[in-house]
DNA sequence: AACCCCCATTAACCTATGTTATAGATGGTT
DNA sequence: AACCATCTATAACATAGGTTAATGGGGGTT
């Protein structure tokens, strides 16, 4: 049984879990086999209603999505952003409807497979269930990062904040290039992620631009000094180390595998 | 092996997940055995700290607590209440450190137990497994529910919808009798749940009596009419079902258990 | 090239909520 | 029974952010 750290999947799921543990081929294989089943979508597509039922698990392999909720009158809370690798509400497909709509941003490519095969990822290969695991936990921690920025963080730190979660996230699947990446994102998107009015969001992003901490040019946003932008948006460490620090990992693994590892 | 429905634990979490599952005995005991080791602690008593290393799974026997976090300059939000039979952050075990503080609201009766008996569980009762991970998802659900409060509700609404929701989450667990319960928290408390000030809420909550919906004495409230409180707090269908919706569990269970159910 | 739709931008104005300050309950402690 | 610390309650005032409305740009489509 070999690593193969030198092979760099093509899937961004792949390279996301490769960013924080070295994957055997047989693991590989078993990963490329979930992401096999590809559907393709145009751009706002819903891939997924509010009180639907779940079917899939689905994993966001190219492209954009949201999850979002709304109430009966149209006012509508983002809650959070789908990027390439995600998967889409890990834990939620323990429900049996929704409770809440994804969208596509872009034309997207999702790969879907069963949960049952979960299931048989934790026979067969704990370690990556245990990333997948934790994966899905991530989630829950973004949500509630951003319950912080909307109940306490001012509009200019709530705006910072997403700029620099979303220029973390995007940097690990490799989207990120010299502080410019792609925000496929209207304006009214952000104001419903952040909790503010499209007015807003505009005159923020305009002092933002004014500061001279980011640049705005179509959809290709310029950060200059994440530093910076960082502790505008009062961007926790911890919270940093979590959405990207490889060694937590080792705690799920330690955890999660009872048995010998396969491959050590 | 028999169900024993008869007979109701006595245990919060044995009683929250018998609300929607009928326990063998064996699951019963075992339940009980992850109970068995059990702290006591003050109030206003921190459980864990931000930043934290994370040891045991901790499950509320009796009292409250709150899950925040908080800003470098004091400001705070409350995550989320953890009341009696809530699993504390069940899917951030995973992570090696705290993002988030837990603190008491009350006396508290803590249960803790190994993280690796979640894998026992899973080899060896699959159902209560699957129990405690839907449990766990509607953490996030939750949390999800209560960003879109803070981001797109109004002070009166999220604060119906929050009262709302405490109701039917202590009901299922026996805590609530004639629209009636024990809302152990200060208004500075709600206040940093809902994202207002502390004036603000005070307010809100006069507002509330003054329509006639609630009453507050001392740390009781009483809830008049359910109906019009959630209405005004435009409290979804969906998400109800989905806090104390019995049948979605065989959902979970379906997905969960490939081998024969034990007990059927 | 005229039309259209969607989106960004800005100004002027408005209001829900925050802030500061004060007073009064409540309850535990000596 | 006086004291102290917390907490609730309200008033008066301040402001961050919402609303409305108008303008202009960009990219399709006819």
């Amino acid at each position: 049984m070999t690593r193969a750290q030198a092979n760099i999947p093509s899937s961004p799921l792949g390279r996301k879990i490769t960013s924080y543990m070295n994957l055997t081929d047989e693991e590989k294989s078993f990963l490329g086999e979930l992401e096999r089943n590809v559907t393709r979508h145009g751009s706002r597509s819903d891939l997924l209603q509010q009180g639907e039922r779940y079917g899939c698990v689905r994993v966001m392999r190219k492209g954009w999505a949201i999850r979002h909720k709304a109430l009966p009158d149209g006012r509508r809370q983002v809650v959070n952003f789908v990027l390439p690798g995600d998967i889409i509400g890990f834990y939620c497909n323990l429900f049996e409807t929704a409770d809440h709509g994804v969208t596509t941003l872009t034309p997207a490519e999702v790969a879907n497979f069963q949960p049952e095969r979960i299931i048989e990822l934790f026979k067969l290969f704990p370690r990556l269930a245990a990333a997948l695991a934790w994966s899905g936990a991530k989630e829950e921690a973004i949500i509630a990062e951003r319950l912080l920025s909307v109940g306490r963080r001012t509009a200019l730190e709530r705006t910072a904040h997403l700029i620099v979660e979303l220029l973390r996230r995007l940097s690990i699947v490799g989207l990120v290039e010299e502080g410019r990446f792609t925000l496929p994102v209207t304006q009214e998107i952000l104001a419903d992620a952040l909790g503010l009015s499209i007015v807003h969001i505009n005159r923020t992003l305009r002092r933002l631009r004014d500061i001279g901490l980011i640049d705005l040019a179509g959809q290709q946003i310029t950060v200059h000094d994440v530093k910076q932008l960082a502790s505008v948006g009062q961007f926790d460490e911890l919270y940093l180390h979590l959405i990207q620090a490889p060694k937590q990992l080792e705690h799920a693994l330690d955890a999660k595998s009872d048995r010998k590892r396969a491959g050590d």
